[in-house]
RNA sequence: GGUGCGGUAGUUCAGUUGGUUAGAAUAUCGGCCUGUCACGCCGGGGGUCGCGGGUUCGAGUCCCGUCCGCACCGCCA
């Protein structure tokens, strides 16, 4: 008793013992249920499993019995004990037995399962445990419903295709360690308790019981931390690490993620994106058995000119084009007053009707979009154009007019105007919308690309600031340092993002080293210099004692995992996942604490605003 | 904060212009069946039509409010 942890050993070792004597006189199953072949037949075999369906059919029974290996078929007869029978007969689904018995050939095979030349004949069994009718149907094709099996997860999660979503992600996560390890990167963890910084997306907080009135936050990212370690000499850290961010969900978004964070020292830009396109390059190839060309690099500003999005699907073209000079000026007042005109070619689209049409502009209108409107111009198959804007621009403008988008006759061209960001942006998403219309984004392609040269800075109309567009440690490109006074809009930063099939794997950026230039970022930013000491003042004071330059990336590894999976959204590769609202169906939290609880952190409720 | 779609049996859904006792499939329960594997056949039970209010002789259906789910916009350095 004076020596308790001397007595946890000396229990946990008596423990062990006991257990391993227990261990040669039982075992709980021989095999498992999706290994037995041919080969196996006469053996005698112990399995343990859950019933999937049993199959009355009078004087015989067959039961299927899953695990997570696979199916195995259980069979009683005539000849079977009467009391074995008896049970068999009295399971449920789900119920969860153990069964003795031999291996024989079937009669009648099932060439559907990997186990399907054999079954057992059971000698004895027994229940382990009962189950309650499941709500929902334990199987591939379910018919449980989204929300349903949320709230029972651990019943879902017995389903082969939602376990095969999450033996994937455990095997994502292996590779990437190996492949880093390799590498000579050092798997360091970084605090989840750390301190709230007002930059960027909505803190998770905890109150600290120690410190009355006083907050941790949740990391949005390990960013600080990663670069103290580089500071530290650790030279190249990665983790695979659960971050945090209190905004709005969507399917691709959760309220707590999982990135693939790394940081590197004495690295430049490319260093960085050879590395992690050396990393997704092997998943892609041992996972997917997929082999890839070199990622094409490019720069944000073509990205937004040729596709309207900063993370383009280049698995097909239909590219933006700008056609203002062509189009302004005719005494068409929409266009006259635009900043831009632009437009996409879509092929073999000129015979659609104008009720499609129609559809099609009350979805650009839509707010989502914003569009005031969608003009079209068809090359139909004669060589003819007829367009919604015939009266303001003869046959020959037009004619000049669609063979600046490459039209071939049958093709259909869509003209957006407006603001130039806004009008892009609209024609990348009509884009889209065209494409997956016409099944132009296949899950069975994959297009990675880099887009690189990103703005530093994005201005906010409703504060009146810069903000950040990566995070206020990304280096200016050296070239554009000196527009941070004059231009600051203009300046272009070392950082990147990979974008696979238009879905926004990951990015990140060279950092800042130079506590100078750190100080000059954070003035731009509008922070004074005692705000900036109050919130990073540990960082800047590391970077005077020696930091070296370095450089990093995350992936969002969810994205990764559900893109290889096939899947749009990423709950389905996440074991218990939360709600649009960011609840946890199955034990529907978040939930109030006790009164008890609130004194001891000394904090009060106030739900009147 | 906003837009759209949805909420009917355990489950997935149908339900016409507002009109008899709200249906189907599946699950479940009982019976029959020796080669099933989505077993088959016969029979039974199972409903606060999300919730509240309104219009009407009459509401699952129309109107208003509200809650919940999903997708999206804003937001997400």
């Amino acid at each position: 008793m004076k020596c308790p942890f001397f007595f946890g050993v000396e229990f946990a070792k008596i423990l062990l013992f006991s257990q391993l004597i227990l261990k040669k006189h039982f075992m709980y199953r021989s095999n498992n249920c999706g290994e037995l072949r041919m080969e196996h037949c006469g053996h005698e075999v112990t399995l343990a499993g859950w019933v999937q369906r049993v199959r009355d059919l009078g004087a015989m029974t067959f039961v299927d019995l899953r695990d997570r290996y696979g199916i195995t078929q259980l069979v009683t007869d005539e000849k079977s004990d009467s009391g074995i029978r008896d049970l068999v007969n009295g399971l449920g689904r789900e119920f969860v037995i153990q069964v003795k018995g031999f291996v024989r050939e079937r009669t009648s095979k099932n060439k559907n399962i990997a186990t399907g030349d054999v079954e057992v004949e059971i000698k004895s069994i027994k229940i382990l445990s009962a189950s309650a009718v499941p709500p929902f149907t334990i199987q591939n094709d379910t018919d449980g419903g989204d929300d349903l099996r949320m709230k029972y997860r651990y019943l879902d999660l017995r389903r082969p295709v939602v376990q095969q979503n999450l033996f994937l992600r455990a095997q994502m996560a292996q590779v990437t360690r190996n492949y880093l390890s390799e590498q000579g990167f050092i798997e360091t963890e970084t605090p989840v308790l750390i301190k709230s910084t007002p930059e960027g997306a909505r803190d998770f907080v905890v109150p600290s019981r120690m410190n009355p009135g006083e907050f941790y936050a949740l990391p949005q990212s390990p960013q600080i931390f990663k670069q103290l370690l580089m500071v530290a000499g650790f030279d190249k850290y990665f983790q695979i690490v659960k971050c945090f961010r209190d905004e709005d969900l969507r399917a691709d978004r959760q309220p707590e993620f999982t990135q693939i964070d790394c940081e590197m020292s004495f690295v430049e830009q490319d260093d960085v994106l050879n590395t992690f396109e050396g990393l997704t390059r092997h998943l892609l190839k041992e996972i997917k058995g997929i082999e890839t060309e070199v990622f094409p690099r490019m720069p944000y500003a073509e990205a937004m000119d040729k596709y309207g999005s900063d993370k383009p699907d280049i698995r097909f073209g239909m590219l933006l084009h700008e056609v203002t000079d062509k189009l302004k000026g005719k005494g068409f007042s929409v266009f006259d007053s635009a900043e831009y005109i632009g437009g996409i070619c879509v092929r073999g689209c000129a015979d659609y009707t104008r009720k499609q049409l129609d559809e099609l502009t009350e979805w650009v209108k839509r707010p989502q979009i914003g569009a005031k409107g969608l003009v079209y111009i068809k090359l139909n198959s004669d060589g003819t154009i007829r367009s919604s804007i015939d009266k303001f621009y003869s046959s020959a403008e037009l004619e000049i007019l669609v063979r600046e988008f490459g039209t071939n006759p049958g093709d259909l061209v869509f003209i957006l105007s407006g603001s130039k960001e806004h009008s892009q942006n609209a024609l990348g998403l009509l884009r889209l919308e065209m494409a997956n219309r016409l099944g132009l984004r296949s899950k069975n392609t994959v297009s990675p690309l880099w887009v690189v040269d990103f703005p530093l800075l994005e201005w906010n109309e409703d504060t009146r600031r810069y903000f950040a567009m990566h995070h206020p440690f990304t280096s200016p490109k050296p070239e554009d340092i000196p527009l941070l006074i004059t231009n600051p809009g203009r300046v272009r930063a070392n950082a990147y993002d990979l974008v696979i099939n238009g879905v926004e794997i990951g990015g990140g950026s060279v950092r800042i080293f130079d506590p100078g230039l750190q100080a000059k970022m954070f003035e731009v930013l509008g922070f004074s210099p005692e705000q900036a000491e109050a919130q990073f003042g540990f960082l800047m004071n590391a970077f005077r004692y020696g930091a070296p330059p370095h450089a990093g990336i995350a992936f969002g590894f969810d994205r990764l995992v559900s893109l290889f999976a096939g899947l749009d959204s990423i709950r389905d590769v996440i074991a218990f996942p939360k709600n649009n609202s960011g609840r946890d169906m199955m034990n529907d939290s978040p939930s109030p604490i006790s009164d008890e609880q609130l004194k001891e952190l000394n904090l009060v409720i106030n739900l009147s605003s």
